[in-house]
DNA sequence: TACCGCTTGTGAACGCATGCACAAAGTCGG
DNA sequence: CCGACTTTGTGCATGCGTTCACAAGCGGTA
């Protein structure tokens, strides 16, 4: 953690005061966007490709080109005008910007079915995010190997996560556990969720937390099938204008 | 919780042409949060709670209230001044707002660990979304029940995904993948895409896209972690605010 | 019925993010 | 060395979403 940032070993690469000025700086949408540049870049950089322009780059991760000069200008100024941008070079500023210099090693918790399938990612997607600990209540799991890691009883948390360096806690229990859960990780020193669990968490203000949430994904998907649905319906409807109480519809 | 909720047929219920008119304006941002006052409020009428006052229900969704109240403003006035929400009138309108009132089948395309853990969700999280379809390539899954639904091979997208009325898909395949798998259960009438591969899709514009991106959550986790690490930094550099182990220092 | 206290609903101010448009800055050909 | 062309970086305007603050409305009480 935070804790210690000596000069030795995983040392993170220290950014540079400027930099550390900007970083405070980035919107975190444009956050969320450069961690997309930079799979599509890195893409394009296992194919060979070297350089790149703004108007390229912005259709490959779908934005405009404006949004995303205007994403990369937060980081800095690393392209060259009249020709693009260099593949690599973005390519190492963006994983500074975003710490992906140090490795990050991460603990799920509650291997059930979503469990599983996080802990066979086997070092997240994109790498950098070992997974170094797993943990569950069930009995029948402790000390089975998942993805190569042995599960460890939820009482270790703490004692587990402080000895492997945990710094990002994924939980995947049901919901019930979930915060009891996250107090545990918190108290063990873990400063970032993920939560897949459908539950708002109670954090500390120190505490991130990310949510990935099933259920409310799907909710916007009806959402919009409904309005389409309605919109549909409407038209083909010869759309009138009014409803029971005479209400018109569109300007 | 809306219990009947087919009414009978598989008609979905009309809304009234006031109540389109606030669906196109409600922002995406609320619609998010709607399906978790959503669940907040289920939680609350299984515990017997029948009324709830805006402040309550903000703090139990983690927002503040007056968000909460200009949310529930987008799809009508139902609260009662001086008392708070009927419980169970909110949830009926946020259902039929969301389209809730209506089945909406999912098929996942992609069953490794994932998607097995998808399927297994049985029915997804809060009901209402019932998994009616399986695909992959892999000769050894097909007809296999999974989730106790038998696994199709992919290139049946298109009957099977019209046959069984599927109205939201699922992506779970390896990132080569996914384009394609998008491609056809676009070309299948599918309108509303889940994705959870690590691809930018290109679809047409009638087609809705959510995506859920592993490792750029992780990404962006690691952005805090290192912010947090350089500011702890800044601070420690120029006044010795640090004690023995990593107790997160805040002003 | 008239008053009081409480909570909603919303107009208005604010702040952030997006999109535009252009000057600055570089390359390339002659 | 110069001029034409290309692409970046960014100030500014626009629009959306959040927050504030308060009038309107309702139940309870005398």
């Amino acid at each position: 953690m935070a804790s210690q940032r000596g000069e030795g070993e995983t040392t993170a690469t220290p950014l540079e005061p400027a930099d550390r000025e900007r970083a405070r700086a980035i919107p975190e949408a444009a956050v969320a966007r450069l961690a997309v540049y930079l799979r599509v870049l890195s893409g394009m950089a296992d194919q060979g490709v070297t350089a790149v322009s703004s108007e390229e780059l912005s259709q490959a991760a779908g934005v405009n080109a404006a949004k995303l000069r205007k994403d990369l200008s937060y980081i800095g100024s690393y392209g060259t005008r009249g020709v693009g941008y260099d593949v690599e070079v973005l390519v190492s500023h963006i994983e500074r910007i975003l710490g992906l210099t140090r490795n990050h090693s991460v603990a799920v918790v509650g291997i059930g079915n979503l469990g599983h399938a996080l802990a066979n990612y086997g070092g997240f997607p994109g790498r950098g995010f070992p997974v170094t600990a797993l943990f569950d209540v069930d009995a029948d799991l402790i000390g089975v190997p998942v993805g190569g890691i042995p599960v460890n009883h939820i009482d270790e948390i703490t004692a587990v996560c402080l000895e492997r360096e945990v710094s990002i806690g994924v939980i995947a229990t049901p919901p019930p556990a979930a915060q009891s859960v996250c107090d545990r990780l918190v108290s063990a020193g873990v400063q970032c969720i993920l939560n897949f669990a459908p539950v708002v968490l109670q954090v500390p203000d120190n505490v991130e937390v990310r949510k990935v949430d099933l259920a409310v994904e799907m909710q916007i998907l009806s959402f919009h099938v409904a309005r389409r649905a309605d919109e549909a319906a409407s038209v083909s409807n010869g759309n009138n204008g009014l409803g029971v109480d005479g209400m018109v519809i569109r300007p």
